[in-house]
DNA sequence: CCTACCGATCGGTAGG
DNA sequence: CCTACCGATCGGTAGG
């Protein structure tokens, strides 16, 4: 699984062999099939994980706050730090989706919808409420979501940002995108969430 | 060309065959190699036009203005709307760079740089005029690049949305990541966008 | 865990 | 434009 989640995500599914995953394993590729069914099986595993872990996580930290909009600052912090801990699961959940056989690619793409739609809720019941301004609760969500999984593609553990400063600035910038009342963003909520942001950060090229 | 942009967009690089691309043109996979050299130069040609096309569109829209404030909003303008016009060639162009052969795989990665490296250059201007607040010109300008290309994913013309009101109103959030002056935000600049926007406007399921 | 091997398919060529 | 064909590689199996 381990093998086969970074040669995946390099090459992709269709891009990598049986004799690859074994290579890097030493060993030779029948021997693979000594502890899988088939490479089919590698991809499932891995897309259904993924996408359980980041179902789970959402709906645990929606859970643990009613105001709406912390609840769409804590949804993007545990997107993007889901993205920034796990890129090669996300790569793959992201590209691969197609190579992907009946039933589970219903199911993954089930569970998609599901992730996007209580996206959309959270956005809507903001602006239902008052505290939040957005002529598309749907394209806000959307440009959201997509911002966050672009995290997978550059960002490196290493560098000048913690994956809590990354979540948090993402959380602002959520924020921002439906003019949340600036009381509640910007630097005050950086305390709360346990976090200290400098004033100026910025990332090296990966 | 059409044939590959439509079977690579759909089925990957890896995924089609030549003989997908002559069966989807009436013809046998052998008489392609009377007008391509190889399956690599198809998708070489695809990514290379692909990545001019954005590239020049992009440079030609920031000089129409010297206001930092007008050059961001029309960029995510272009950006938007070339992603919602040519969602096949823009998803090759950023699912199959790595099965794209040297030279070209790296004239592409360079001018992919110069793209982001103009965006972040266009948000720390608009910081150091005081027009804009990000603690991270990099970090909103990967934000705005990525939501932008996930237009791709979902747009279907033909909604009750056009791409000239998709394009505003992403510009719209792109001046809201980095708290563009709100004189500058909103349905203010819809009118001389030659764009009339609904206070709320909605698409349907893709 | 291995070697030996299977049928299928791939990109591409020969030759007309 | 086609048929016939090439060597290479694929996922997977047999058998030990």
């Amino acid at each position: 699984m381990e093998a086969a989640l970074t040669l995946f995500a390099e090459r992709g599914y269709l891009g990598t062999s049986m004799k690859d995953i074994a290579g890097l394993l030493g060993l030779r590729a029948p021997s693979l099939y000594n502890h899988v069914d088939s490479k089919q099986e590698l991809l499932r595993e891995i897309m259904v994980r993924t996408m359980n872990e980041l179902l789970n996580s959402h709906r645990a930290v929606i859970a643990t706050s009613a105001d709406v909009v912390e609840q769409l600052r804590r949804a993007m912090e545990t997107h993007v730090i889901y993205h920034a801990n796990n890129p090669r699961d996300v790569r793959i959940g992201n590209a691969e989706i197609q190579n992907l056989e009946e039933p589970v690619h219903g199911e993954i793409l089930r569970m998609r919808d599901e992730y996007s739609a209580s996206w959309q809720s959270i956005i809507e019941r903001g602006v239902r409420e008052g505290r939040f301004d957005s002529p598309s609760p749907r394209l806000s969500s959307f440009a959201m979501l997509e911002m966050g999984i672009g995290v997978s593609m550059w960002f490196r553990p290493g560098g000048p940002l913690t994956v809590a400063q990354l979540g948090y600035y993402y959380g602002d910038m959520a924020l921002r995108l439906v003019n949340a009342a600036p009381a509640a963003v910007g630097r005050a909520g950086a305390a709360m969430a346990g976090v200290v942001i400098p004033a100026q950060v910025d990332v090296h090229r990966s």
